[in-house]
Order: structure tokens, then sequence, then C-alpha cells
DNA sequence: CGAGGTACCTGACAGC
DNA sequence: TGCTGTCAGGTACCTC
């Protein structure tokens, strides 16, 4: 489900409920879904009696901070990692409402409420690492620029993509290169900016990185302004599904007229990808 | 480095 | 109705 748009929405929802909340125990009812540690009880132990102090985000995961029991140890502070894959919900319930299928971990929270991993293909993972110890989490340390920080810049984003003969789909869906851009965003910032996913990014010129780079800003920032895509299973932690699906421009709109142009929006497959495109609006220039 | 495949899982949907 | 095949927002790992 979630690309950044979406995991920032959830965590947004997060924040306003959890933060400041004491986790009163863990129930694991699918082992498999904790990547760290490889002691399930260790995981269990050192969620126990943790405040949440913070929730924020990495690239598409999600980690909440949490603080050491009073009177321990300050350097005790841990951090639960959750990364949601493609069917992973975090949602935020009343401890009495029955839990869903596929409810793989829960959180019970001091005030009645739990937090529940819900993970209908079980590729979800969560992770309770020491803070900052995040070369436990796969990924997680090896993870690009976040394209909305200041960080990202056009010097930086020309320079990772010389050199490069990889179709520029394929690199923007390198966590490594940006992280948080998934297969919608992907295909969505590509139209906007008038590009075949199929390009090579060591032929795009000057103008055309120039413009990928403000498209990929635009659609991240709109998907969060709509609190995210929802086809299928993504809804944040309220359970309220996001409306960007409705402002889709390529995305899962093969038939459909092109905004721009009215012809017929094509689907292809492009680094393994299906991948939406307008065949007149994004010409493959070779 | 780059491309393509497999695997991990379950459910929805199209087609016969 | 029911079976079969394909596909799905992600990532890790393998081979060529």
């Amino acid at each position: 489900m979630p690309e950044l748009p979406e995991v920032e929405t959830v965590v947004r929802s997060l924040d306003k409920y959890i933060t400041g909340r004491t986790i009163k125990g863990v129930r694991i009812l699918e082992e498999r879904i904790i990547g760290y540690p490889e002691n399930i009880d260790t995981f269990v132990e050192g969620c126990r009696g943790k405040t949440i102090s913070a929730v924020s985000r990495r690239g598409k995961y999600i980690i909440i901070s949490l603080a050491p029991v009073k009177g321990h140890d300050p350097a005790e502070m841990k951090e639960l990692v959750i990364h949601l894959r493609m069917t992973g919900q975090l949602l935020y319930q009343p401890s009495d409402v029955e839990e869903l299928p596929h409810t793989c971990v829960i959180l019970k929270l001091d005030n009645g409420f739990d937090l529940r991993f819900i993970n209908i293909r079980k590729f979800g993972r969560m992770y309770l690492i020491d803070e900052g110890d995040r070369e436990k989490v796969g990924g997680l340390a090896k993870l690009g620029i976040e394209p909305l920080s200041g960080d990202f810049t056009l010097d930086y984003f020309k320079q990772r993509l010389t050199g490069r003969k990889a179709r520029i789909k394929a690199l923007l869906l390198d966590q490594s290169l940006l992280a948080g851009m998934g297969n919608i965003y992907v295909d969505e910032a590509l139209f906007k900016a008038g590009i075949n996913p199929k390009t090579r990014a060591s032929q795009l010129t000057p103008e055309e990185i120039s413009r990928l780079y403000n498209s990929i800003k635009e659609v991240l920032s709109e998907g969060i302004r709509y609190r995210g895509t929802t086809r299928r299973d993504y809804v944040d932690a309220e359970g309220r599904a996001g409306e960007y699906q409705d402002h889709l421009r390529v995305y899962s709109r093969e038939g459909e007229k092109c905004t721009e142009c009215q012809t017929p929006i094509e689907r292809i497959k492009v680094a393994g990808r299906s991948s939406f495109y307008c065949p007149r609006c994004q010409k493959l220039k070779r």
C-alpha cells in the first residue's frame, strides 16, 4: 500500500493519538512479522512499560520512539521501526473492538486503546532497535535522501543520475537514491514531467531533469495533501481512506483519456512493474 | 552496473 | 458455480 505520502499520513494520524501513551503490553499473533530482535520475548519485554515520545518517518519506514521506564538509564531509548510493505495497516482502536482478520501484533496502550498491526499478505515487518542502531533494519540505513527535505537539491538529483544508463523509472524506485517513491508516484511524476518511463537516465536533458525534480516534489506534496492514495487496503491510523486516487493522472488509468491530450493511457512493464503513461505526452526519444 | 527472475503471502477479479 | 491464471502500493536475493 504505502509510499511516502501514505506513510506520512499514517505517521501524522498516529502521532495525534499515541504520542505520550505508555505501552502496557504486547501480543504477537504472527511471529514472522518481527524482523528484529530474533528473540520474540526480547521484543515484547523491550516494548513493555516504555512511553511513546515521538512518531516519525524515514522513507517508507515508520519510527516510533520509545522512552525508557522512569528511573532507568536514558541510554535505553529504543525505536520501534515499522514497514507496511504492500498491505500493512496500523490502526488505533479501542481494546474492546473485535480484532480484524490478519492482525499480527497488538500493542496495548495505557488508555484502553490498542495500536494494531494488520497485515493481509504478511509482508510487513516490525523491528525493535536501540535508538540509532539502524543497521539492524534491512534497508533503513541505506536509504537515500528525503525528496521533500531541503537536502534534495537539483544538484544532488543531477549528480546521482549522471552516468546511469538504467531506465529512469528503475532509478526513481531505488530507495537508496530517493527514499519513499513507489510505483504510483513514480508514474505520476514521470507523466507530469513528460518523460517516458523507459528513458535511460543518461539520455535526459538538463531541462527534463529539472522538470522531473519539480514533478517529484509536486506529486508527493499533492499526495500528502489528499492524505494518500487508497486502491485497496490503505487507510490511516483512524481507518480513513485517502483521496488521491481521484486525482491520479495516469496510474491505473489504462484505456482512459490523458488529461492533457485525450490520448488513451497505455500500460507497459518497466523495471518489472506495471507502468502507466501517455504515449503522446511521454514519447520515448532515441 | 543493469536486467530479469524468484520468493515472500493473501485476496480480488477476469475468463472459461 | 467453481476452477485457473493473473495481478497487487514492496523489498531481498539470485543469476546472467
